[in-house]
DNA sequence: TATCTTTTTGAGATGGTGAATCAATATCAT
DNA sequence: ATGATATTGATTCACCATCTCAAAAAGATA
């Protein structure tokens, strides 16, 4: 789903036409850096805004991870017309403008807030199932080391532990 | 896809009926941990030992990850008619029996071999889908020491480093 | 070993996700 | 306002993994 096209080098200006008003502009103006990174992004890929891209965006900034399914529930409450095709390629979108991040779950696909860096960890007992939360800044670190050694920079990461809790190890 | 049977509490003699000649002797020979782990897992819920679970298992251990599609075109050259419903099955199987875990890459599942516990981790390039696994005891170490924090023991982890490697960076 | 119960198999059907298609529509530079 | 270009959404398509079920195999029993 890479974008194949060539940069525009007129991009300087990033003044989009008035005629089309931003329905979601309160939204926008409580979000403005990521509103500035995607309008960036269509700019210097000669892609447009529309009002879909504002309303998949508004509705994205708000949760911290959803998939595709989950935004068309919502979405087609107050616009019942809205495409899932839309959605999937704006989700995408959004990922090549680095504001999402795809994470294969099972079946589905979810897509990460970037600009909610939080990433929890999970303790998962294999028996009952009981989720723990935990986080630690040492194994962040220590990430970070062995990705550099690589020479990758981390966007985000993933991290489970399976195993059996008190209660189930009696 | 997980196993309701409650397990037998006449697990005590996993003699397997000699009326079944194991085909694979000679490799099961030499993965015998992780037979015994097989047998042991099916002796306790009541399930059946295979050629079909034989020859998946051996196939299994040679490699560190496959997919039940590239298990399906090794095994169908000895065995023409062995159905793709049943490595899924049996690679379930191995999960349910902590010999494998399935990490979900895009759209297919790749089952890891976690007998090969020195490649566990991986980093994962989100522009080109490169592969790098690595291994860090310090963040093993925390690992096990998180759990005990939180009264877990750890029977496997899952660690995936998402990020850009440095000729997508560029 | 023969018999009998239970589990497993394999071929095909099914379900569900995400992407491709394309005519109609919207955006935006001029 | 006009025209070139990109986007939309209904639909179709492709693909992976699971489900179905009659036939076959495993293995407990005698």
């Amino acid at each position: 789903t890479g974008l194949e096209k060539v940069p525009l080098d007129r991009h300087a200006h990033l003044v989009f036409n008035t005629q089309y008003q931003f329905l979601e502009s309160g939204v926008m103006s409580r979000n403005l850096k990521e509103f500035a990174v995607l309008k960036d992004h269509l700019g210097k890929h000669q892609l447009k805004l529309t009002r879909q891209r504002e309303r998949i965006l508004a509705l994205f900034l708000k949760t911290e991870h959803v998939t595709a399914e989950h935004m068309y529930r919502s979405l087609s409450k107050r616009d019942p017309h809205i495409g899932l095709a839309t959605i999937y390629r704006t989700l995408n979108l959004f990922c090549d403008a680095g504001l999402a991040q795809a994470r294969h779950f099972g079946a589905q696909t979810q897509y990460d807030n970037v600009s909610h860096k939080r990433h929890h960890d999970h303790l998962i007992c294999t028996t009952c199932g009981k989720i723990v939360e935990f986080e630690n800044c040492e194994i962040e670190r220590l990430q970070e080391e062995v990705a550099a050694k690589h020479g990758f920079v981390i966007q985000t990461h993933k991290l489970e532990l399976y195993g059996l809790c008190s209660r189930c190890r009696r």
